[in-house]
RNA sequence: CUACCGACAU
């Protein structure tokens, strides 16, 4: 049964469901009993691979199996339909669990609040937040996070900052999804600079950035068109050993090419995308260290001559 | 063993 678990995870999560949907049929027929994994595994594939309504199914057919649905299994379909922006139907399925004396956790909790916050829904979310707290479920640091990053994307940025506050009041200590999510929204309103600061006190408190949050920042400056900021950004990355990725490279170089107002760079730019990300982060380096030794016009012959 | 969060006019 194991195995069979195993196989279904797999190919479910390559995107094979079918397969897995017909290994879930076969090993009952083989003899090999389908336990509350072997459930899971398959719910979490259909929704997955947007089957919810099968999804569901599955768990209606547990119900009146002897192997009954747990947390876990009313979680991911909870969590897959408040993703899809049903939050309606995923509300109906929280009701449904709590009837059958199923207690949700904080992991249900917490994909309601970013359903909620999805659809805009900002009072139910504080709502809910008081309420899991009142029952006594303790909020971690994704909870937080959900919250500011939903915050954030609703331009409320100061709710989000007092939920900030209210996170490290309350012990729990911000991790580097935590930051990227501010960082991100503080770009997106405009607030590069708040941005960067807060970036750099993150990493004084010892959470070092990573892909993600150094994506967040880099693109926020570009698109406040702080590109030497940008460019500091970059190296420091380079030289934190963290491999710029071709998103990033992508990024900078546009900003760089628009600040160049240079209709020719944006054209050999375009045949640059088909390199990989390593050569054209090299190139990036190239250009840096010219623009370094205040030789603007030197970086710009080097972003033709590529093409 | 399986379920929750962040970047890209993706």
């Amino acid at each position: 049964t194991v195995t069979y678990n195993c196989l279904i995870d797999g190919l479910s999560r390559a995107g094979k469901i079918d397969e897995a949907y017909a290994t879930f049929s076969a090993m009952s027929e083989a003899g090999c009993e389908p336990n509350l994994g072997t459930y899971n595994a398959i719910v979490a594939g259909l929704c997955r691979n947007s089957r919810l309504d099968e999804g569901k199914r599955i768990l209606e057919e547990m119900m009146k199996s002897n192997c009954r649905p747990d947390v876990v299994t009313y979680s991911i379909l909870i969590d897959s339909f408040c993703k899809s922006g049903d939050v309606t139907e995923a509300f109906e399925i929280f009701e449904s669990m709590k009837k059958v004396d199923c207690h949700p956790n904080i992991f249900t909790y917490n994909s309601l609040l970013y359903g909620l916050l999805k659809v805009e829904k900002v009072d139910e979310a504080f709502t809910l937040f008081q309420m899991l707290k009142d029952v006594g479920s303790e909020a971690n640091v994704v909870t937080f996070n959900i919250l500011i990053d939903g915050l954030c994307k609703r331009k409320r940025l100061d709710e989000a900052q007092q939920c900030f506050e209210e996170m490290i009041r309350s012990g729990y200590s911000p991790n580097v999804v935590t930051y990227s999510s501010l960082v991100d929204g503080l770009c997106k309103s405009e607030r590069s600079d708040v941005a960067l600061q807060l970036f750099m006190d993150m990493e004084k408190k010892g959470c070092s950035p990573d892909t993600v949050a150094y994506t967040s920042l880099i693109h926020g400056l570009c698109k406040c068109n702080k590109v030497d900021e940008a460019c500091e950004v970059f190296e420091a990355m380079v030289r934190a050993g963290c491999p710029p990725t071709f998103v990033i490279c992508n990024a900078l170089f546009s900003a760089l090419c628009n600040a160049g107002e240079n209709r020719e760079i944006l054209d050999s730019y375009e045949k640059l995308s088909a390199d990989g990300s390593s050569n054209f982060a090299d190139f990036l380096s190239q250009i840096l260290d010219k623009r370094k030794s205040n030789n603007v016009k030197e970086a710009h012959k080097l972003l033709e001559a590529t093409s």
